[in-house]
DNA sequence: CCCATTAGTTCAGTTGATGTAACTAATTCC
DNA sequence: GGAATTAGTTACATCAACTGAACTAATGGG
């Protein structure tokens, strides 16, 4: 059954289906700055594996999020890009960023 | 090491460390609704267990999202509502949400 | 006296996600 | 001929978060 194809009705949680796991949100960050390759993916995102980058593209795609092209060369060369519904993260990841940069950064001093 | 303590620099990031894993936003979902008890978010959260949301809340707390207020009776009552800060993330919610219910449900009819 | 209630805490156990390493194809460069 | 490059894939091991059940305190009710 493809049950991870049907999304929670509710908006939330929805949202969180879709973008899960602390890599998902950092990945579609970068392809907002424009479209980048696997590996332009990998080099922007320190410590992801090949894996789990490959693995989130897929979800991605899936959802019509971001679009892959393959260009038959060789060494072979795909590029990742942001559909315009992925576009549409631009509002949220502001939104998030806006958000946490208003959250005090370390421990309020130990004024006691 | 407080290493939780110190928060990325980069708002998108800060973000996803603050509301991680996928209860998280869930639960800031049901203090946007207003102030709810310890029994109550679990009732409107079927399948979080006791353990979950009570890290997840001491967190938001120690971060100031929320506030705890323990009233000292029996049983006991405790009450955990959204500081103005917590208040702010209902555009980023809303946001969240508006989004992704943009995005199509099932796969795509297969047109091909 | 014993049970129910509330807000947790503690322990242990499982699952799923994530990371690591190695390996592939196909062509160009040396 | 052999190395390098790119975009993955696969298998395997690991790790952490989450769950579940049981247990605590303190008091009111039957």
């Amino acid at each position: 059954m493809s049950a991870e194809s049907s999304l929670p009705e509710c908006g939330v949680a929805r949202f969180i289906t879709l973008l899960d796991g602390p890599w998902a949100t950092l990945i579609v960050r970068e392809l907002l700055r424009g479209p980048h390759r696997f590996t332009e993916l990998r080099t922007a995102l320190p410590g992801i594996s090949p894996h789990t980058l490959t693995s989130r593209l897929r979800r991605f795609e899936k959802h019509g999020i971001v679009i892959r092209t393959a260009y038959p060369e060789i060494p072979p060369r795909v590029e990742y890009r942001l559909t315009p519904l992925g576009e549409g993260l631009r509002e949220v990841l502001d939104a998030m960023a806006t958000w946490a940069l208003a959250v005090p950064d370390g421990e309020p001093p130990v004024t006691a």
